[in-house]
DNA sequence: TCTAGCCATATCATAACGGCATGTCAGCAA
DNA sequence: TTGCTGACATGCCGTTATGATATGGCTAGA
C-alpha cells in the first residue's frame, strides 16, 4: 500500500474507469491496471469489479476509497505544514531585546516588519539585558538576541552587527548642565553621577569603564540604579547626571536632556544580533534576512569592530 | 514523502541514530542517510541535526515524527481492516431462507456454524419465499438465498444443491387419516385439502402442480392459506389435510402428523443455495465454503437434477 | 456483423533503491 | 599530539520497481 497506488486508485474510483483515470493522472492505462492489481494483491482483496465498460468498486473498494482519501488529505496537510515550517511561514521565534533598544526606531521597525511579513509565526519578544540574553541563547531558550557583546566572536553563536551606538550624557532639563552644556568630560569632575551596577549588565558596564579608563576619567557616583530606566528616572528627578547609551535618546523623556560629547561619542558601542549557530530554524533565518534587509550588509561579523 | 521514508525516519527519531535505526529496520546505514535526506529535500526543511554522536530532531522533525507515527498507524489499521475483509472475517452477508427451512437441522447448523466461525461478520438472515429471494438476489439487496428453483441454470447466478426435499402429507392428528394412513393418493379423492396461493410461491406451486398433473390427481381444495405456517396451522385446527415439503416435518408440530406416500416422495424438490456470480465478497465465499463442508460436494450444479 | 471502447498482458527502457566500499569528522585515550 | 573508534556522508554498481508502447480479448451498441 503506497501513496502512489492509493492516489491512482482514487482516480479510478472517482472516474469509474481505468482509462479515464489514466488520462487524469497522466499515466498510461496499463500502469494503472497494474498498480491497482498490486494494491489488490497487497491487501488480499478485490477492490474493483471489471466490466466491459469501466469498473465499479467492490465493498472493500468503497471502504478503501474513503480511507485513502483521508490518508492522502492528511499527507498533503502534513506536507503543507512542514513546507510552511521550512519557509519560516509558521513556527516560533523568541527574540531578546534590551529595553533601551525597544525604543530605537530601527529595532522597532524590525519587529513590526517581521510581524507584518510573517504574521503566522509566533514571534515572542523578551526585554532582557545582554547577559541574560547570552545565557538563554546558549541554553537554547532564546532563538535570537539584540544585545551588546564584548566580542563578535562568540563560540557556538553567529553574530551580526546592527548598528554602532555610542555614549551620551543625560542631564536634568532644570540643571545647569542643561543650560550650559559641557564640551569636555573634564568639566564634569565635580558633577553628581547616577550609575549602574556592574552585575546587572557586565558587558555594557565593562565597556564603558574601559573607555573611561582610557580617558583617565573617574565619575563621582552619588547614586546607583538597577537599570537604564531607573537611572534615567533619577536623572529626570534631578538626582544627578548619567552616562547612557545613545539609544536612550531615541525617544525624548520629559525632564531629561541628552547631550553629545566628543569623548563619549568616541566610545563605540556596537549593537549585535546573535543566535545559536546550530539553530537553522527557517523562521529565525527569515529574521536574520530581514535584519540584513533593514540594517544593510554592514553587519558582517568583523572582530575588528568589536575590539 | 513515502511510507518507507516515514518509517525509516521514525526509526531514526526513536533511536536517535541513523546507524542504530539501520540495524533496526534491517537496511544499511547509507540507505537511511539518503532516504532521510530525500525526505528533507522533498519537504524543504531540515528534520535532523547531525552530531558527532548520533542525531537529534529539529522542531520540524519533532512535528513530522508525531504525524508520521499517526499516518503509519492509520495505514496498518486500514491494511488490517481490508485484509480481514479479504478473508471474510469482517463485513456483511445477507442470506434469505424460506421459513420452512429455518427449522431444518442441516440449515440451522449452517447458520450456527457460520456465526460461530465468523463472529465479526454482520450475518443477516431473512425469512423469504423463493420468489422474493430471486428478485432480491438479482437486485443485489441479498447476498445469498436458500430456496427452490425451477432450474439450476439461473442467468447471473451461481447455484449449489443443498439437499433433495420431497413432498409429504400433513394430516390432523385427530383425523381418520391419522389413525388409518392412506397408502395411495387416489384414496384422497374425497379429502378436504388446504392449499397455497400460486402467487405467493410460484416456483414451489408450479413444481407441485406439475407433479400432480403427471399423476393425474387433482386435490379438492376447501381452504387457501398464505404460507406454509398458516396452512399447517389450519391442518392442526382440523380444517383439512395438506401437501407440504418434507422440510416441514423437521420439527414436530402439535396436532399434526406427517405421512409419507410413495407418490409424494417421488416428487423431487431440490433445495438450492444461490448467489450473484459477480459477487466475490469473501464473507459470501466463506458461506459457500461452509455449505460445501456441511452438505458435501454433491451440490455441484447439475441441470439434470433440476429438470 | 462490425466497430469502438476498455481492460489485460508482454516486453523493454528508465528510474528508484539498497548494498558495499570509502571518505570525513568529532570525541576519547594513551 | 597521535592514533583509534564510532557515526554520518558520498560514489559506484547491481537489483527491483515503474511506466510506456504494442497488442490481444471482450462487450456493448450501431
Amino acid at each position: 500500500m503506497e501513496f502512489r497506488q492509493l492516489s491512482y486508485f482514487i482516480a479510478v474510483a472517482e472516474t469509474g474507469s481505468i482509462s479515464a483515470a489514466s488520462r487524469r493522472v497522466h499515466v498510461a492505462q496499463p500502469a494503472l491496471t497494474r498498480q491497482v492489481r498490486l494494491l489488490e494483491e497487497d491487501l488480499g482483496i478485490r477492490l474493483l469489479e471489471r466490466h466491459a465498460r469501466g469498473v465499479s468498486l467492490t465493498v472493500a473498494g468503497q471502504a478503501l476509497f474513503e480511507e485513502a482519501v483521508q490518508l492522502l488529505d492528511r499527507r498533503t496537510q502534513i506536507r503543507t505544514r512542514l513546507t510552511s515550517l521550512g519557509q519560516g511561514l509558521i513556527g516560533k521565534v523568541s527574540l531578546g531585546v534590551t529595553v533601551t533598544h525597544l525604543w530605537v526606531p530601527e529595532v522597532a521597525a524590525l519587529l513590526r516588519h517581521y510581524r507584518d511579513r510573517y504574521p503566522r509565526v509566533a514571534f515572542e519578544v523578551f526585554p532582557l539585558l545582554s547577559g541574560p540574553q547570552l545565557e538563554r541563547l546558549r541554553e537554547g531558550s532564546l532563538d535570537a538576541g539584540i544585545l551588546y557583546l564584548d566580542s563578535a566572536d562568540q563560540p557556538g553563536l553567529e553574530t551580526r552587527l546592527l548598528q554602532h551606538d555610542h555614549l551620551m550624557l543625560a542631564v536634568p532639563e532644570a540643571s545647569r548642565w542643561s543650560s550650559s552644556p559641557p564640551s569636555r568630560l573634564s568639566e564634569l569632575k565635580e558633577a553628581d553621577f547616577v550609575w549602574g551596577f556592574r552585575s546587572v549588565s557586565p558587558v555594557y558596564y565593562d565597556r564603558v569603564m574601559a573607555h573611561f579608563a582610557r580617558l583617565d576619567f573617574e565619575p563621582r557616583v552619588v547614586q546607583y540604579g538597577a537599570d537604564n530606566i531607573t537611572i534615567l528616572s533619577m536623572v529626570a528627578a534631578g538626582l544627578g547626571i548619567a552616562i547612557v547609551p545613545s539609544a536612550s535618546s531615541a525617544h525624548p523623556m520629559p525632564g531629561i536632556r541628552f547631550l553629545h560629547l566628543a569623548e563619549l561619542t568616541a566610545c563605540d558601542m556596537p549593537l549585535w544580533m546573535a543566535w545559536r549557530s546550530s539553530n537553522d530554524a527557517p523562521a529565525l533565518h527569515n529574521l536574520v534576512g530581514l535584519v540584513e534587509e533593514l540594517f544593510g550588509e554592514e553587519g558582517v561579523s568583523s572582530p575588528g569592530l568589536a575590539g
